[in-house]
DNA sequence: TATATTAGCACAAACGTTTGTGCTGTATCG
DNA sequence: CGATACAGCACAAACGTTTGTGCTAATATA
């Protein structure tokens, strides 16, 4: 790989100057257009191309974001990644990619390594209920910013969803079909994340005048373990409910799979809505309503701050980006006709 | 952020002397205890962490591995993506994730610029008919391996399915239900992965001494859009298959999303067989029959393989993991009740 | 013609590492 | 007691850039 200095050396010129006219300042420089163009043939021919590292380290800017979510074999994430590195390639920015696997040791870890790697700035799904470990990310003036999971008290900015109006539009619509025990089975339950979306399911029941049973919230894990399990526990209560709220995509599939397991027809026996919306749910019988989150988006936006951050703009602020309630054939109406 | 030199004028010390102690090289380099615990302590207290990008430039090593994948949102990609980063992650390095969103104009470039990163190693789904562009990483003697989609002309390693074999047994089980008229719907007739899967389908065609109809042989695109369209306009011939066999789980979701639109019941109006696998599929109903791919596998190897490249060893070879058929309910026994 | 200006480039430091070599002082040996 | 050995460290080059400053020669000005 030829280097300035190789270019130099071959044309019997400094370094300096080639490093000039290579990053379009020959003109400024005042170097003759002869030199100017017999480097930029030359470095053409030669393949020339710069050693990001070697920038990188002089000025201490590396044209790369890290990137830190918990688990891409989730869609929602996958879709934000896949956005995410579109909008940074778009930049001119790489993407540094961690799967945490909801393992906050291994979060820790990659957080270390991510500054050893002098990223221009941090985009993450937090796993646990603490920013502690974040802190040294902002002690350093790391740009950072949280995507979906994010912490109310701590001064970083996030991208998420409304998830408490997404929450609360769900557990509205249950009600309006006649349900009144409705379970919700929640993610882990040390995420704000969480916490936002228990409390949209809880005003909905309270406005309504329902009575918040805990035995009906159930669950602690983003995980299709736990959709299943909780699933499996909800329903063979004495006094199951009518309902299913899922607190995102992995816990409503696993919810799917005990029902089939149990031979529980959906909506007939147990009504159900996910939060998160996947392609495959329009496509089963019956449909699955979802809370559609817009991963797309959240990812644009997530490195339009974090690219903001890094260009010390001002205007920094969290978003929470609406979601859309997508309304199909998972849930009976029991005004019509009632259990 | 805490440097060699700042520790090393903090302790009055010099900072070659740090640097060994802070890379375990105390003993050997005849470092006093005292001097070892003291700049031990130190860097501890004050949180150093080495700059992997003035070591990277130093050492010409960067524990990095560039992984190029077509699309994101395809949970096949998404899943060997958190392989990759797992297994990478295990040995210290890091990834780079660059989406090329099948765009090989996007492919091309961010080859360029993994180069320019000096990444250690490129792992790579490429999206072309051609392998020029990675000639230039072989030339700088760059390890390269190609994971999925590969070229079999080309002297570079790849890893993936055994996709002669799991196509043929798709197709094969296709035939033993009593199906002569089986569609393929194909993706990117360019890629030998393409024109594997069909080998497979024709030989098994063959050996059955059923007639191969190239009207039978669609689409040309790993997409959800092409599953959509070729199922249409393949069901919609005069002489319709029984059945189709769809070349990866995007295009299956067209065709799904297709008889869904159509009013088509599967597997009594035509039979289906996805290669690929993919969780939601056990949920339909009818489940949907496929032949699964392990891509937490390929992700292993494909690191496994990039790594060995790195470490110049010796025994390199491209890799066909076996493929697992797996029987659901999608395919209607022509031999019981004919149509 | 002597001085000032400017064109056109080279030099060198700096970014944070690693590592080969050299230097000084104390301990050991004969 | 003089030479030798070794402990314990410092110095400096190198990796490939960028950029402020300095230098030389040619041109312009007075």
């Amino acid at each position: 790989m030829p280097t300035l200095k190789q270019i130099a050396k071959d044309l019997n010129i400094s370094v300096s100057t080639v490093s000039r006219i290579l990053n379009g300042k020959g003109k400024e420089s005042r170097i003759s257009d002869s030199t100017v163009t017999s480097v930029l043939k030359y470095a053409e021919e030669v393949g020339y191309a710069p050693n990001m590292i070697a920038k990188g380290l002089q000025a201490s800017q590396t044209f790369t974001i890290g990137l830190m979510v918990p688990n891409m074999a989730n869609s929602f994430f996958a879709i934000m990644a896949k956005n995410i590195e579109k909008w940074a390639s778009k930049a001119k920015y790489s993407i540094i990619l961690v799967d945490s696997d909801e393992d906050i040791e291994k979060e820790k870890k990659q957080v270390v390594n991510m500054m050893g790697r002098k990223v221009d700035g941090i985009i993450v799904a937090p796993v646990g209920d603490s920013f502690l470990h974040f802190n040294k990310i902002v002690k350093q003036k790391i740009p950072l910013v949280f995507a979906d999971r994010y912490f109310t008290d701590s001064t970083i900015p996030y991208i998420t969803s409304d998830n408490y109006q997404g929450s609360y539009d769900a557990t509205q619509e249950l009600i309006a079909n006649g349900h009144q025990r409705i379970s919700l089975i929640s993610g882990s339950r040390a995420s704000e994340l969480s916490q936002e979306r228990t409390k949209g399911y809880v005003d909905a029941l309270k406005n309504a005048n329902i009575e918040v049973s805990e035995e009906l919230i159930v669950g602690n894990s983003f995980s299709i373990q736990n959709g299943l399990e909780s699933a499996k526990r909800v329903l063979q209560l004495k006094d199951p409910p009518t309902a299913i709220f899922a607190m995102n995509n992995l816990i409503g599939f696993g919810i799917l799979k005990t029902t089939k397991e149990l031979g529980l027809k959906i909506p007939d026996d147990v009504s159900l809505i996910i939060f998160d919306n996947h392609p495959y749910l329009s496509l089963l019988s019956p449909s699955i309503s979802t809370v559609k989150q817009d991963s797309e988006k959240m990812g644009e936006m997530a490195v339009k701050t974090i690219l903001k951050e890094i260009n010390q703009e001002f205007d920094i602020t969290s978003i929470k980006i609406p979601t859309e309630l997508i309304l199909r054939e998972s849930i009976r109406d029991l005004t019509l006709n009632p259990k």
